[in-house]
DNA sequence: TTAAGCTTTCACAATTGGTGAAGGCTGTTT
DNA sequence: AAACAGCCTTCACCAATTGTGAAAGCTTAA
């Protein structure tokens, strides 16, 4: 391991109090330690971080790369803290949200963003699940708000259209295949997929097995980014969301099409045991996600409107 | 200390492999070590992350908002990694580039996204610098690019306008101030400023310095968000640039008060040593970040549009 | 030149983390 | 029903990492 937790934070004290002394100061040990901190970094990335100057030190180049990544990385660590926090104490303000894949990395960013920055005194925790465990989780009342998939069994639970969810094949650009393709169909080509964890995944694997068959997954992936430029690279399809393949088709080779069967028309459903009973500010939360499925309604009409033109 | 980098990488495993068996063959340790750190964090979380189902495990809820998390932070210290590498080892294909202040995140994140999607073998490495410091690092050849604020002497580099910089002063909306206000009349008030890292900070004390004043900083943060929740609890007044103030201002409740002197009106430049010695791919960068600058402009006037209907 | 303020080095001590074997639990197989 | 295979936990022991405190060297300011 190049670095640790502890040696960031700690390079962050140094270049940001402007010495050795001020880092060892705030993080409550001797400055002897400091300083190998830093020279054990500097060894392993076999660069300079900081410049020493008698009077204290500053980042090289090098190091102001650093700072950033640093700041970023302990920017999230600091969030998994207080998330993880919250959940574990129930904390009144903390929201349990559930969804169903990480497709709604799509969504989400800015949809928590604008709430919780609205709400700064409410807490939000995020976890990915399987839709059929959502509807689980929901009903033992051990989370508040759950995104499904319209496949899942909702029954005894309120639900709201949130918003339309459809699957498509990406294929890579020089690759021989039109129209609509019937699942069974791409099962005969190489496949490029996410980690088995991801609840479409396992969603894709189980349709083949109902098919009889098993899908040749050439590699797996962590999110739509890298399974997209996998596909451009030509070595073999990919399923996504139509929303990931707009993102990213703007910018990469592939083509999108079709997929034939019916589950590819999906819809995401927001769901709730009861809304009457849901904490106030769960509540809200809720209205946000409705209104925000109202906005990127109309926002799709506006973008054929304006194609139109 | 809660957790380390090593246990975030195996608990992942774990999970991602059903098993602490599995994780201890991933990460070549032996079961027991494996247990043993799971357990720690356990009991530092107060939470079970994981249901032990006696033929492997299950993240629990706890353990699945852990996984989301656990992800974003791994990924980002991997970025780390190979942004720093790439940087010492001056692999052909990497661009080291420099902006003014954190300001472009603003800014940096769909513009860099978009070029390394279409550019997925060349690497880039940003850094913060202070615009008198970036114009010299790239006349001493250490840096290929810069963004500076107009304010910096750029005699003997090549530039090009970027984009408009205006900074702006926000008040909480309790706040009785008005119109255009300047900045010797700024310095009567509490502030909310940056880390004094950050360039912008360095400005603004040197400019009170030549005032013969000195800021009155309440706090000093990580990022324009936080400064703007601050201000918006009315902590007190803050500098911010126009983009930031327009992205977190339709959320929260503070005002946005012209600032009165002159080097509020900032522009953003950027600036290279030689573009026709710039290594091909460096020139491709700056030709992106030229259409970018075509592309706001439109849209801003775009936008002006929509308004006036 | 002195003094103050930094960083580095080094031997030593403390803490942390890993090892491997033994034991207990659960679900499967015969 | 009993043996079995796979998995997790515990524990005593050992190795590696990390922190300590003192001494020394360097740079800037008075």
């Amino acid at each position: 391991m190049k670095f640790d937790l502890t040696d960031l934070r700690i390079f962050l004290s140094a270049v940001e109090g402007g010495s050795l002394t001020a880092a060892a100061l705030q993080n409550n040990i001797v400055v002897a330690a400091v300083s190998a901190r830093l020279r054990k970094m500097e060894v392993s990335f076999g660069l300079p971080l900081v410049e020493r100057t008698g009077r204290g030190i500053r980042p090289t180049l090098a190091g102001d790369i650093l700072v950033g990544h640093a700041r970023k990385v302990l920017d999230d660590t600091r969030k998994l803290e207080v998330e993880l926090d919250a959940f574990s104490e129930g904390r009144g303000g903390t929201i349990r949200l559930l969804s169903n894949t990480n497709m709604l990395s799509e969504h989400m960013p800015q949809l928590l963003g604008s709430f919780l920055r609205q709400n700064p005194d409410i807490f939000v925790t995020v976890a990915d699940k399987p839709s059929m465990e959502v509807v689980n989780l929901l009903r033992n009342g051990e989370a508040d708000i759950g995104i499904v998939a319209s496949s899942a069994d909702m029954t005894g639970l309120e639900r709201w259209r949130f918003v339309p969810d459809r699957l498509v094949l990406i294929v890579p650009g020089d690759w021989a295949l039109e129209g609509p393709v019937a699942y069974a169909r791409i099962l005969d080509h190489p496949l490029i997929a996410l980690n088995t964890t991801v609840a479409l995944s396992q969603f894709l694997r189980r349709l083949a097995t109902e098919l009889g068959r098993r899908a040749n997954i050439r590699i797996r992936v962590e999110n739509f980014e890298s399974l997209c430029r996998i596909v451009e690279c030509g070595a073999g399809l990919g399923i996504v969301p139509e929303s990931a393949a707009r993102r990213y088709g703007r910018d990469m080779g592939f083509r999108t099409l079709e997929i034939a069967d019916g589950w590819a028309e999906r819809e995401l459903y927001v769901c709730v045991r009861n809304q009457q009973q849901l904490p106030l500010y769960a509540q809200k939360l809720l209205l946000h996600f409705q209104t925000y499925a109202e906005e990127a309604k109309n926002a799709a009409f506006r973008e054929a409107a304006i194609v139109k033109i």
